[in-house]
DNA sequence: TACCATGATTTACT
DNA sequence: AGTAAATCATGGTA
């Protein structure tokens, strides 16, 4: 490796652009330069100086002090929008809050349900992880292109003058190339929220009937819980769970077939029939299969439903 | 299309 | 906060 530091190098080495990289600056030069160059390499280290001194003086790397990066507004935009929806920030609490304000505002619901809606709830978590997973992957490959760029100007530094604001452009480029890439991300990350929410919004518009099966498990449960059918927070999450719906909606089952049980019971007697049997029957094949553990006593399996509901909340009007 | 069933929402209460 | 009661809105069916 070598510099030709003669005039004419010199000012071959310059005019083009101070970025443009050496190996392409010495493959420009002429024959009988690169010959020049290797017969005044003596005064190579005083020339270098001066050279370093002159690109200080004639502002060669001016460019860099007027490269102040603006607050991108767009990018401010798509920050808060994920900060909002609880995609970026802080993983939980905050985060799930101000989802859940932020669906509440949108579609005027109640907050509780929306933060409660567990399909909704685990696939913002699926976007969330995606979108963390990719802005690590940009930041690390940020990170090591930087160091990658940084070490090829330190070795270049040896054989050109690179000043310190010079290297400082470079990564202020590298970064904004970089950035670019995460506002992408960003974008298509907001994009699939905003898809997610009205997804989600339709679908709790539309009233949907629970399936046969979920709603057979709801009333297994009442009709053997039926002199105190007021499931505790586990039992709805269980009872949830097996139905594939959420806690407010078994809230919201409950409380519809606790009071409609209350007002026609008469009309409800067939339907508390068959589900008594249906759960001794179940109570019975259990027993039968854990003979050697203590026998299971089951609510009130089997009992006579003409059981009436404790009084509980307001009383009656 | 009317009617009933049913899930969701609202309001008031404890 | 959890509930009762009333009400709304939609789904399903004869």
């Amino acid at each position: 490796m070598y510099v030709c530091v003669c005039a004419v190098c010199v000012c071959f080495f310059f005019l083009p652009s101070i970025s443009l990289p050496l190996s392409l600056s010495l493959f420009s030069l002429s024959p009988s330069c690169r010959k020049h160059a290797l017969n005044c390499h003596r005064m190579k280290p005083a020339l270098f100086s001066v050279l370093c001194e002159i690109k200080e003086k004639t502002g060669l790397s001016i460019r860099s002090a007027q490269e102040e990066e603006p607050v991108d507004p767009q990018l401010m935009r798509l920050d808060n929008m994920l900060l909002a929806e609880g995609v970026a920030g802080p993983e939980k609490g905050g985060g799930s809050a101000a989802a859940a304000a932020a669906a509440a505002a949108a579609g005027g619901v109640s907050p509780d349900n929306s933060i409660e809606h567990s399909d909704y709830r685990a696939k913002l978590a699926q976007i969330r992880q995606i979108y963390h997973t990719e802005l690590e992957k940009y930041e690390q490959a940020c990170n090591e292109f930087t160091t990658h760029v940084m070490n090829l100007l330190r070795e270049q530094s040896r054989t050109r003058p690179i000043s310190p604001k010079e290297i400082e452009r470079m990564v202020a480029i590298i970064h904004r190339k970089f950035s670019s890439i995460q506002m992408q991300l960003k974008q298509s990350t907001c994009e699939a929220v905003m898809i997610l929410r009205s997804r989600f919004l339709d679908a709790r518009r539309k009233r949907r009937n629970f399936s046969k099966q979920a709603t057979e498990i709801l009333n297994e449960y009442f009709y053997s819980h039926l002199s105190n059918p007021y499931p505790s927070e586990e039992a709805k999450e269980e009872l949830a769970k097996k139905c594939g719906i959420t806690v407010s909606q078994v809230s919201n089952w409950f409380g519809n077939k606790r009071i409609r049980y209350k007002k026609n019971i008469g009309k409800f007697q067939e339907e508390a029939n068959i589900y008594a049997v249906k759960t001794a029957v179940n109570a019975t094949a259990a027993s039968q299969n854990s003979q050697a553990n203590s026998p299971v006593t089951p609510t009130s399996a089997g009992r006579p439903t003409h059981a009436t509901l404790p009084s509980r909340g307001r009383s009656p009007t």
